[in-house]
RNA sequence: GGGGGCGUGGCGAAGUUGGUUUAUCGCGCCGGCCUGUCAAGCCGGAGGUCGCGGGUUCAAUCCCCGUCGCUCCCGCCA
């Protein structure tokens, strides 16, 4: 499926503020005389950019540096599409040019890189481009310098018909010459920027963390780098800086921030790279309103600088129960409504052994309504049963409500006696689907929650202009590792727990609740973070609820523990990841295309070819020795 | 680790329930024509061991098995 979202084909979308707002020009700031000596170009260097030419400058005499966009050659007259950075312009080489220029012009090819001079010119007013930025001038064109020449292209750039994703990302340098993803990488600049500017008003330092740091093997898969001086030992590439954001804090830094590359060796996905940026922030003295009041002042800035759009705040909260309850999921898609609801009420002599067995377990049945959709085939809801097996239903009961007062279909002849009471108490109407599925609490939401997340997305109830924020709270601190038998923290070890769960927090940690604290948008994760322990007798306490040993935690974070004998402030913070920011405000649903040069889902990247093999010389410096993983047997 | 999808000239796609014929279309490329295009147009042309290996068959681009690559998803991602 072809992901990406650009069809400019012209490029009057730059001029305008498809994105935000205008491009640059030689207006706002000089791109000329940014250069330094071009060999073989002193007398060709541009005094103008493709974007900028309007009738008021006809007359003048420029020079214009770019790529050739298209050309069009009409026998007499010929025209060249010249494109960089800032838009396109129109060169024409009239039948009267000099015989050089209009032999020049016919070797041009696409995407030759060249240097024009020309006179800027009105256009005849019936040949005035109103869909261009340029559109009413062209460039009448004296001299030609080709600066350099180019091969037959692998794909077009800014073809309607895309090339598949692993050829743009070989042609990476390619791909990125596109408009479309000019105006990507703009626009995450433009994040990137606004998110310094709001933060440095805020009085936030941005303080760089150390990149080869000590692996501390607690969730993901840690980057390991060898290192040469200390034989066999390694660092770690950061999966977060966390530990020293919190010793940041120790240091008295306040409010500190960083957008540093994090690292985590797991499978990558859509909306997932090993390597991914973060807005790391880290805050003393505070509890999670100060978080959310900060967050939600740079997202304002962030989407206001960006795409003029004003955001809704404060952001609503929904406490992490609630999540699961109404839309099955800890980052739910909240641009519609459509929640689920609890069955169970209705469940008690029915008569239907799968639903009334589950409950009877501790389980849950959970039930969407789906207006409009009664007239769904057999084959349909098939299809949503597969979505919820994946997310591990056993299955997706359903029925349908052909009359206000009737149920009918699938599981109806259970609960067919309370048809009425049901229908009113689910809010339904005639022509809606009903779908169940009926499990464990969690597997219920979640399964149930991701059939509401395809239908959303099939039925179209997302609006590609909306921007729904929520913050999800009241996380559970603890979960239970059935394969280990142990707890162990849902989020990281330095999450303060709830104050209220202080008392007893060792009698029941399933039910803990910590200070901690998800921003989601449209479905996405958007950012993760917590109010921190500071207090080494608490820490001491979670350690040993997630049977971390005194030695095993001083092992590991020995230095962080050490850090908070020497009066730590409380604190906090949130890590917003900026891929998915940009990924979300460019209305794309792969991170791939937000990043200059992204891997693919094998975490290969096919431009440069890393990972590579290394010299034995390299491996022997190391005291590395390659052993080959086994081959599976085939006999 | 598991499941789904895809792989056909440089690119994007179509296709044959296995056969007759030269594997089709659009873009690009090459040559020619053309004074107003802006996805220019018209005429002509080149370019493919249908991802790779094996099997079934009289016959495989098509069916089967394996393999490689890409992709989406589950697991994983404190």
């Amino acid at each position: 499926m072809a992901i990406r979202g650009r069809r400019p084909g012209c490029p009057p979308s730059l001029a305008g503020p498809a994105l935000g707002h205008p491009w640059p020009t030689a207006g706002h700031f000089s791109v000329l005389g940014a250069y330094g000596r071009v060999p073989g170009m002193e007398d060709m260097k541009r005094t103008a950019t493709c974007g900028e030419l309007s009738g008021a400058r006809a007359g003048e005499v420029v020079t214009l540096n770019g790529w050739v966009h298209r050309f069009r050659d009409h026998g007499g007259v010929k025209f060249i599409s010249l494109r960089d950075r800032y838009g396109i312009t129109q060169l024409v080489v009239d039948e009267d040019a000099a015989a050089s220029v209009r032999e020049a012009a016919e070797g041009l090819k696409n995407e030759y890189c060249i240097a024009v001079t020309g006179t800027v010119r009105a256009r005849p007013d019936a040949m005035i481009n109103r869909e261009m930025a340029t559109g009413e001038i062209e460039v009448a064109v004296s001299g030609i310098k080709v600066l350099s020449t180019c091969e037959i292209l692998p794909f077009m750039i800014d073809d309607k018909s895309d090339a598949r994703d692993e050829l743009r990302l070989k042609y990476r340098y390619l791909d990125l010459r596109s408009f479309s993803m000019q105006r990507k990488m703009k626009l995450r600049h433009d994040v990137a920027f606004l998110v310094r500017d709001y933060l440095n008003g805020q009085g936030f330092f941005e303080i760089e963390t150390p990149t080869l740091i000590k692996s501390t093997p607690e969730g993901a898969r840690d980057f390991l780098v060898p290192s040469r001086l200390q034989n066999g030992k390694f660092y770690a590439l950061p999966q977060s800086p966390q530990l020293f954001k919190q010793i940041l804090m120790v240091s008295g830094f306040d409010r500190y921030f960083q957008l540093p590359h994090c690292y985590r060796d797991e499978d990558a996905r859509g909306d997932r790279q090993l390597e991914h940026t973060q807005i790391d922030i880290e805050m003393s003295f505070v509890s999670k309103d100060d978080v959310f009041a900060v967050v939600e002042g740079m997202m304002s800035h962030v989407f206001r600088g960006a795409l003029g759009v004003e955001l809704q705040t404060p952001f609503r909260r929904l406490a992490y129960d609630d999540a699961m309850n109404r839309y099955g999921s800890d980052k739910p898609e909240l641009r519609y409504d459509m929640e689920l609801a609890d069955f169970a009420p209705f469940v008690e002599g029915s008569g239907f052994g799968v639903f009334e067995s589950v409950l009877a377990s501790g389980g849950a049945v959970k039930v969407l309504r789906v207006p409009g959709c009664g007239e769904y085939s057999r084959r349909q809801i098939t299809d949503l049963e597969d979505v919820a097996k994946t997310y591990g239903a056993k299955g997706l009961a359903w029925m349908k409500v052909p009359a206000a007062d009737q149920l009918e279909g699938g599981v109806a002849k259970f609960f067919a006696p309370r048809s009425a009471e049901i229908i009113s108490a689910l809010g339904a109407a005639a022509g809606d689907l009903l779908l169940f599925v009926a499990d464990s609490w969690k597997t219920a939401c979640t399964a149930l929650g991701a059939v509401r997340t395809r239908l959303g997305r099939d039925l179209g109830l997302c609006d590609p202009a909306k921007f729904s924020f929520a913050w999800i709270i009241d996380f559970p601190m603890f979960d239970w590792n059935e394969d280990e038998n142990r707890w162990e923290a849902a989020h990281h070890m330095f999450t303060m727990p709830q104050e209220r769960f202080l008392e007893s927090m060792e009698r029941d940690p399933g039910a803990v609740k910590g200070d901690l604290y998800d921003l989601v948008c449209n479905g996405f994760e958007l950012a993760s973070g917590s109010i921190r322990i500071h207090d080494p007798a608490l820490q001491r306490r979670v350690f040993n609820i997630v049977g971390f040993s005194e030695e095993e935690a001083r092992r590991r974070f020995g230095f962080l523990l050490e850090a908070f004998q020497y009066g730590p402030p409380p604190h906090g913070g949130i890590a917003p990841g900026l891929d998915r920011l940009v990924m979300i405000m460019a209305g794309e649903s792969s991170i791939r295309e937000v990043i200059a040069f992204p891997k693919n889902t094998a975490g290969v990247s096919l431009m440069d070819e890393s990972p590579s093999e290394v010299d034995q010389r390299q491996l022997d410096e190391l005291g590395l020795m390659i052993v080959p993983k086994e081959e599976p047997s085939t006999s």
